[in-house]
DNA sequence: CCTCTTATTTATCGTTTGATCATTTATTAT
DNA sequence: ATAATAAATGATCAAACGATAAATAAGAGG
């Protein structure tokens, strides 16, 4: 199972540890991270490690019996945040013409909100992107090359479009499938970074834009492409 | 012009200072505050007093003559950034009829990316929105009052739906607004969060969500007003 | 029971950070 | 020029923070 991010660990977390005064080493590790991560996508990469120490239920300097230091730590929840949250699946997925591609878009959306649809991976996510860290860049490539130029295809396909081979996928176009993402992602973002609660079921909200888009979406990519075929390269 | 969030402080931004060793206390201060926006945007609020000083070029207890505290300062970047950023007669511009739809709605969304979409202003929105400061939760109830659910009333004329005071706009419905809002936003954190740097026009890129919008929403929505309308109350 | 290992704690170090105060120095008024 | 005003600096404090080292105590093995 690769990941959209390629990242060699893979460790199952632990089973819950029952009340003991002194832990297995492994076990402790686990729940610091577990705490960890959750106490980073609340507080911030700047959370104190006494705060998150005090909520753990330890001392402070324990944690560097575990961790060699506060960045090293951090660095081990990024590893649990975002490995293993991308099914390869889901390409093949999108791209299967047996299914009719509204099928495709809202299952696809569906699952990946399964996987993404999580406080601690949105707010870890904006996070990190805000203090410039690499990850997200790796990651929305990963989105640009898996999900959106494939959906930019299919629709070419739909549409009876020359395919990206012929006419190559030009950046307006592209932006349409941004258009689709974005809606789904800004969701995310109203609950978990804007903390509002809507009542509105998110799997009917997926089928409900999907909808919308892929009954608006054909003359405005048909215009896109006429135009990029005529213009090959700006 | 009364704002989206209502603010007492109206205060124009004085001109650039020429090269003087010692500033009249205004200019300085508009010169501290100036500075400390583009600083906190970038940083987030926990950026070092001393950094902010340096940045400037003055010392870091100079600050503290303007401002009595860092969270004074931090308050005093608030307002400068969230005041005077919303044009009321966008609100009629959405509603006004004589304007077919399309244009109301690329008008709207083109002026206000003009106001928003802007480094210092995305950052410290999410950054406030992460941290849980109340101004993104007024800020977005506007949006939603008189943005997003004219919007919706607008459809209904269009599509020769009842009003909303004949069938009140559901959550669903409200979600396809959001859709569209989340399209347009989303560019805006991908570039000024992600950091990602698209070759789109972004005044294209708005006309282009709004025809596909519009071409693809009426069924949709027609579909949830009748079921709305069957099930007033939830 | 005693001993050994080591998980965990207590105490503390060096640095950073927000904030204060006395001093200096540029500018204005006389 | 001289005195008065206050803008700006240098020195420094107290608390907070990441990190270290020595002391304690829980559990395993004999």
């Amino acid at each position: 199972m690769t990941g959209l991010l390629d990242s060699p660990k893979t460790k199952a977390p632990k089973a819950a540890a029952p009340k003991k005064k002194r832990m297995d080493p492994d076990e402790r590790e686990a729940h610091i991270v577990a705490e960890a991560v959750r106490f980073f996508a609340e507080q911030g990469f700047e959370g104190k490690t006494r705060d998150l120490a005090k909520r753990i239920g330890i001392t402070q300097p324990l944690l560097y019996r575990y961790f060699p230091s506060k960045e090293s730590l951090i660095e081990r929840v990024y590893q649990e945040v975002y490995v293993q949250r991308w099914n390869p699946d889901w390409e093949s997925l999108i791209t299967d013409r047996q299914m009719p591609l509204a099928d495709r878009l809202s299952r696809f959306y569906r699952e990946y909100s399964r996987a993404v649809y999580d406080y601690v991976w949105v707010r870890m996510f904006v996070y990190s992107g805000l203090k410039g860290v690499d990850i997200n860049d790796r990651y929305l490539r990963g989105i640009k090359d898996k999900v959106l130029r494939p959906i930019c295809t299919e629709l070419r396909h739909a549409h009876g479009l020359p395919s990206p081979n012929e006419v190559p996928i030009g950046e307006q176009e592209l932006e349409l499938a941004w258009g689709l993402h974005g809606s789904f992602f800004y969701r995310a973002i109203r609950r978990y970074v804007y903390n509002l609660t809507s009542a509105a079921d998110s799997d009917v909200a997926i089928d409900n834009e999907v909808r919308v888009f892929l009954a608006g979406v054909e003359p405005v990519q048909r215009q896109l492409v006429e135009t990029q075929a005529e213009q090959p390269a700006h």
